[in-house]
DNA sequence: CCAAAAGTGTTTTGGGTACACCCATGA
DNA sequence: TCATGGGTGTACCCAAAACACTTTTGG
């Protein structure tokens, strides 16, 4: 754990190995507690937020460099990640949230930090199971936590324009079986499933019509009751079918 | 005219200009003789085929590089310009194609050529009225040529693979007024616009359903009769309301 | 008059939504 | 028994497609 953290010291970092002028940012959706939420950084004694990212090795490929930097955030491979759009304003070259940044961080830096270049962000949407997430920050964040959708702060650079257009895709995609395949766990209710795509689509679905469209989709598979020790009737449990 | 292409030789370009590692590449696409064509680019005494691209200086937008571009090989602006996907795999880190076309092009050039490096593209599809464009092609280039979409060469590195993206995001959007309003001259008779639209989508359409769809869109007005000096009865010409 | 072009009427299909209503069940 | 969960039947709306048919018109 402190062994992971120390990998990613920023001082202790070979930037020499990244292509210079890209990065990756990552918009990584969980769901829980019937909220959808982002995983976002903050940054140390600056009170800055922003989206989890990284770099691309020079020898590595763009989705590999992106299911690194998943990796390293959330401990997790295997993750369902979709390229949504490149982000290259003018925006993007202001450098005094980094600079804020690695005042607090580092012993020392110049103007020609690796980190304070002008970026073009290839940007990712990821979908990850809440439960199996544990977030890591690197060593210029304390903390990398989700957020609920609804109460994001504001985030450096045009990092909100980047989730904005990441929601916007994974409202698209609404109907996709990625959707609730990767945000739930193996087995869910229908309930649960609604409540999902409520959150997603951010408005109430009709019960009966979202049953029926979901169960005409062929996806999904019934596969037993749930036991909740509550009163009155139990729910069933379903599954995604894999082809 | 040689002006320009004196402005675009290669030899004279200050590459320093430019953001490394990034590459523009579009996917142009022209309405001509009932066939749906490409800009395609021929490497001097190569055989090679290219797409056309281009770079990014470092002080400029990502979208208007892409515009620069556009305008570099059709001579317009105002094109309607759309961000589909970035590529970034290994396959773009092949410096053969590159290197042949420098050693038939350049006096002299070492391994650390700008065009030498592996390059992140960010591409982009753009339609254009066929009638307006004069393809220019660049100093390495003999010819940048309307190509039918049937008749694609085989394209350097993953070229192939981005027009195929371009292609299917052009279907998706077929819907989209701005098919039918960038690709087809001001006025157009509604058999065109049809003929359009199967060349997209690689099918035929019924008249009828056509039609009526088309017009329940409210986008276009019928404007008056096309003198054709054939026999039979003239088809109407229809335009695109701006609003 | 002929054939191309334009337009209408009608039907079917399919997805999505809305709603009423019934069945199942667990404490 | 009752509140919650699960499921069906029906109806409605709408866009898209398929097809038959009529009207218009330039030469």
């Amino acid at each position: 754990m402190s062994l992971k953290k120390e990998h990613l010291k920023s001082s202790n970092i070979d930037w020499n190995q990244f292509m210079p002028g890209i990065s990756i940012d990552c918009v990584i959706f969980g769901y829980h507690d019937k909220e959808l939420k982002v995983l976002v950084l903050e940054y140390k004694k600056t009170g800055l937020f922003a989206l989890p990212g990284g770099f691309i090795k020079k020898d590595e490929t763009l989705d590999d460099a992106a299911k690194r930097v998943l990796k390293e955030r959330t401990g997790l491979s295997n993750i369902y990640l979709n390229q949504f759009h490149t982000f290259g304003s003018l925006k993007r070259s202001d450098h005094t949230p980094m600079k804020t940044v690695l005042e607090n961080n580092e012993a020392s830096f110049d103007e020609t930090h690796f980190l304070l270049q002008r970026f073009i962000s290839v940007s990712y949407f990821a979908l990850v199971d809440f439960k199996k997430v544990e977030p890591v920050a690197d060593s210029l964040s304390d903390t990398c936590q989700w957020i609920d959708i609804n109460e994001l702060p504001s985030l450096i650079l045009d990092h909100n324009d980047i989730y904005q257009k990441a929601h916007d895709h994974l409202k698209k995609s609404i109907n996709s079986e990625a959707v609730g395949l990767n945000l739930l766990s193996k087995t869910f209710t229908m309930a649960e499933l609604q409540g999902l795509h409520e959150s997603i689509l951010g408005k109430e679905l009709n019960r009966t019509s979202f049953h029926r469209k979901i169960m005409l989709s062929g996806h999904l598979k019934r596969i037993g009751k749930k036991k909740t020790g509550k009163a009155h009737r139990s729910p069933y449990l379903y599954k995604f079918i894999q082809q």
